[in-house]
DNA sequence: TTGAAAGCGCTAACAG
DNA sequence: CTGTTAGCGCTTTCAA
């Protein structure tokens, strides 16, 4: 059986003087009980140090007050701002937040959603690697937010990146390039595939050549290692999935004697690491952290409005140009 | 009152003919039964989808099986390697982790440790700001570990900056400077203190003159700040409290035209973001992935043997050379 | 405005 | 090896 670890709502009713239901009541509906009456409470229970039970709570409402945040790779810096704004709301509505790190794995993903799925309100999954079935299982089972990741019907929030991918083929084109190659990203990524989409067809929109070198798990190591390949496929610019990928690139081609911009023009993703290389790297924007505040705030709201409709938020990108693109060679 | 929502383990009992205690048994204890008994609950478990109510296991139980992790700020890019093994370890033990973001506040990390202090079986403090009192306290109550912080009899895992610091203070003595400024981090951190007072005492006996500037809270943009007063110091090298500072810092030097290694030399700590800029930065190593898993480790252990001596954990440092650092000018 | 009592889903003595 | 029973701490009808 469970043994007492600390002061009950019982230990503060008998010091008070009071039923328990009248200082569970002094906590949750003090509008209820007479003004004295919910301040005696109090009083006493502060002087106790008495913290409500959550488990016992749970059990007794059937709500939590807990919510969820998988990601895939919580050292990738796209996610630290993300899950950063999303725990800071989350606090604010009085939600605590249980991260998870799927390590890229959908079968790690899955079994964090059943372990979790049974102390949570609901779910923040960004960059989820499951299948849509999955997914759709679970939303029915309890809320669910999808940040990048695009299945009709499930509350989401987007970061386009279409706007900043155009502006980034538009701008190599201008500057002389007939090349390019892309650095793709993980295959069951929503934004890999987007990115991927909008890069074919702007490039054979604008008349350019691009080739695809598959880097899979996007770091640094596969970044730089990626480099012979690119040299290989005789492009002279190339867009990556994201920052960590392209400064792989960035340190692999300085490796080679290859000199950026001078040689070679490299464009990054999510502009989170861009601003800190030398030379300061071309990359689309991603609002990171925004994209963590909305996915909290819609969590939050489907759970007060269970009967919403699905909402979709979509981040707008652009491309920050600095200094690694440049007239091609 | 709580309503029903999903399968529970009473419904498994009815379907299965066998009483509640016998499915909970096929759960927690299957060697207390009849093999047959716990295939056949189990399957008819399976095809229920029933999954254990946390709630009221723990509230049964007294055991929650979760922990909490709490950081000053997991933007910070020490910290995500840590969070990524911990949970990664905990989830081994079948732990769920619980994320606190404490925004570098004492006030909001206690609020984080009791509104989080109901749920969970221990805590992880990562360079906690609170004070050393309060944290006696929550160690009464249940198992914490530190990470980055030094409280005796309390378990901890301290990564040692000295030995990384003080190879510092000698290679910039050999390579001629004379005058060094140390970039502090927040004054209630623990590693800023260590790393403080190794650099006075060091250089000191070395026969160097170190200045302190004081950065507060540790961002890249507060590093570059700090620039005005590294050039007013007249010091001819510099050391800072952690790699973001210190990228703040190569960047505010480069805006100036102050040319690193040539004009300067720059010492970064943490080696979190070192090996990725350019030039790459000489920064003192800090396995931030090692102290999340030993912290895990010692938590889970702690756990299952409440009456363990306190265990210090400690891992020392070095000096990674790299291209910030060169002759004095 | 307050109290009595039942029950949330699970576990753990204690019997058998 | 399995069932019976009594809670874990809290919320919430229902009555007073």
């Amino acid at each position: 059986m469970g043994q007492r670890l600390g002061v009950t709502l019982g230990d503060v009713a008998v010091l008070a003087g009071v039923s328990r239901a009248t200082v569970s009541r002094a906590f949750t509906r003090p509008e209820m009980l007479n003004t004295e009456t919910v301040e005696r409470v109090r009083g006493v229970a502060e002087r106790l140090g008495y913290v409500g039970n959550q488990a016992a709570r749970a059990l007794a409402t059937g709500r939590f007050g807990n919510i969820a945040v998988i990601v895939p790779d919580i050292a990738n810096p796209f996610f630290p701002p993300l899950v950063r704004t999303l725990q800071s709301a989350a606090e604010e509505a009085d939600l605590a937040v249980f991260l998870g790190d799927s390590d890229e794995s959908p079968e790690r993903e899955a079994k964090l959603v059943t372990r979790l799925g049974s102390q949570v309100e609901g779910f923040v999954l960004a960059s989820s690697r499951q299948s849509e079935e999955l997914i759709r299982n679970l939303a029915r089972t309890r809320p669910v937010v999808l940040v990048n990741r695009d299945i009709d019907g499930i509350p989401r929030v987007l970061i386009d990146a279409s706007g900043g991918m155009t502006e980034a083929v538009m701008l190599l084109k201008k500057l002389g390039h007939r090349r390019l190659v892309y650095l793709a990203g993980p295959r069951d990524s929503w934004s890999d595939q987007q990115r991927r989409a909008t890069l074919v067809e702007t490039s054979a929109a604008a008349g350019l050549a691009v080739g695809i070198i598959e880097v899979g798990r996007p770091t640094y190591a596969a970044g730089r290692d990626s480099v012979t390949a690119i040299v290989h496929s005789g492009a002279t610019a190339a867009i990556a999935f994201d920052d960590v990928v392209s400064q792989g690139v960035l340190a692999g081609l300085e490796l080679r004697g290859i000199s950026v911009p001078r040689d070679f023009s490299l464009v990054g993703c999510d502009d989170t690491l861009a601003a800190l290389t030398t030379p300061a790297m071309t990359s689309v924007s991603a609002a990171a952290a925004a994209a963590g505040r909305s996915a909290a705030e819609l969590l939050i709201h489907t759970l007060k409005n269970p009967e919403v409709q699905p909402t979709v938020i979509t981040i707008p990108t652009h491309l920050v140009t600095r200094s690694t693109t440049t007239q091609a060679p």
